[in-house]
DNA sequence: ATTTTTGCTTGGCTACATCAACCATCTAGG
DNA sequence: CCTAGATGGTTGATGTAGCCAAGCAAAAAT
């Protein structure tokens, strides 16, 4: 049977992980709130931050870890918001979506919002901040 | 014009906004894959998580931030699978889930597996896991 | 040149999310 | 009391997003 300070970090594993798990949480409700003030939904959010540079379809799958028969409805609202054009790339059988002019705008007011209205900025200080800083990045740290 | 202090604060804001995010997101995508392979949706294991006690599917619906109508075929879902039941309250109008015992065998597996699996304890020392159990404190201080 | 792989689309199915409308019940005011 | 309004749950319509399997066109590989 394990011993007691193995019991006591898993309780502590635990106790940490729903906290993250809420952080998340509240992360992704604020998002989804902050776009939905500009017309898009969470994903199509990303997939527009994401196109910063025209990218194929494909890789935008990739990014938003999804399957791919999921982009192409994804695309298609979008470009019906006019905010995303397809466009033909050189090996012809691949779809470069790339943000219309006002697609671009779109994108630049999003990422101001989104960096305004985070509940980070909000609660920590300066030197907070960037201590969570240095603790994100080891969490995001090679793939899990 | 904001001076460039204001500037390069917003660029910092905009940073950590992102990482938290990108953090946010793998969170998510873990849980999801964790609560997978116990044959639950996220929401559906939030629920579970959720039914400690036998709780009024409104105030279900008030954690999971969703409309109640939401809540009743997520209700039909989970007692489906047997992992759920619904009691009447002394309230007639309210009705109350509660975990069968297959649900709160369910609810312990989900909460050991996901503590385990968490990409927090994998990735930090015990030190940089209490400063960041501060910081999240902060972070979930007060509603958003 | 034929086969295999790759990129996108389609169609079918499920889960969630919202909104409006509905019924039963509880609560308050007259 | 008894009606009027609020509350809890359900239903139906609609939209987004997720998966899988199947299909087609173009590239790559054999």
């Amino acid at each position: 049977m394990p011993p007691r300070a193995t019991k006591a970090t898993l309780t502590e594993a635990h106790d940490l992980s729903r906290r993250l798990l809420q952080v998340a949480e509240r992360a992704r409700a604020d998002f989804a709130d902050v776009v939905a003030e500009l017309g898009l939904t969470p994903v199509q959010a990303r997939a527009v931050l994401w196109l910063d540079q025209p990218s194929a379809m494909r890789a935008l799958a990739g990014h938003l870890a999804c399957d791919a028969s999921n982009v192409t409805g994804l695309a298609d609202r979008l470009e019906q918001l006019g905010v995303v054009e397809r466009v033909p790339g050189e090996d012809r059988r691949v779809t470069l979506l790339q943000l219309t002019r006002k697609g671009a705008a779109l994108r630049a007011e999003l990422a101001d919002r989104v960096a305004q209205r985070s509940t980070v900025t909000a609660r920590l200080t300066s030197p907070e901040r960037q201590r969570l800083a240095v603790l994100l990045d080891k969490l995001l740290d090679q793939p899990g």
